[in-house]
DNA sequence: CTTGTCCGATTACGTCTGTAATCAATACGC
DNA sequence: GCGTATTGATTACAGACGTAATCGGACAAG
């Protein structure tokens, strides 16, 4: 189940609050997108077709909710970009970003806490 | 310079061995993709026009060469879905992936090593 | 009941992408 | 020199995508 990128917005919208109707998505979107309210209810469109999300009839409306689990999307789409760039290795990813010079201070500092946590679970 | 997910292919093959006559990109990528002559080569025009990669005539050929660095492209692309899936922060990405337990031994050993590294240099 | 309104459904349309066939120019073999 | 093979350039085409207008039916106001 492919999401495309415009797709995604709306996704992030209803993963942020949920559920809500197409008008309070188009509320949620607006100002990061400059979107038609008909653009936006295509989107809903496509993305119900595509059973990623789903919807409830709320009286005349509908309340739209995800389907697809945020942590599932972000994973698949990360996985993907590690196997095409960096030969499926998540550390290689982050040694690019450091000889990059584009890991913060905070990044590093999660990371250590990351790998010492890693480390006392066994 | 936007290169999409055919394009992206051909440039692997021009990354890993560079000038390439066309066949011999046909070559490379053959195995991988079962894509016709023709295919690679309209994916090369359309990463000429972009200017994603140059060529120079070679008698009747052309070599071809990548123009855009890898590592450029790389960065850009992972920048990309940290910042649209990780608030930017690659430290978010590598404990998404911990969490759900897709860090490899290698992943953590490797992490380990360069957070040591980063500690030394200061 | 009639009419205007609201909203989901349908239709539209240009661009980009993946995939490829065909054309045209040029060099090579005879 | 002439036909044939090679190879880049041009053209093709369907499906996805971004972006949106319009249609049609249900509801509300009068």
């Amino acid at each position: 189940m492919r999401v495309s990128s415009a797709e995604a917005i709306v996704m992030e919208a209803l993963w942020r609050r949920q559920p809500q109707g197409a008008d309070e998505v188009v509320a949620a979107v607006a100002g990061a997108q400059d979107w038609s309210e008909a653009t936006v209810k295509t989107l809903l469109n496509r993305l119900l077709s595509k059973g990623a999300i789903a919807a409830d009839k709320d009286g005349r409306r509908y309340l739209y909710r995800p389907v697809l689990k945020r942590g599932d999307y972000v994973l698949d789409e990360s996985t993907n970009l590690i196997d095409r760039l960096f030969g499926g290795s998540v550390s290689s990813l982050v040694t690019h970003f450091s000889e990059r010079e584009k890991l913060s201070p905070e990044d590093i500092a999660d990371l250590k806490r990351l790998i010492a946590e890693l480390d006392n679970e066994r």
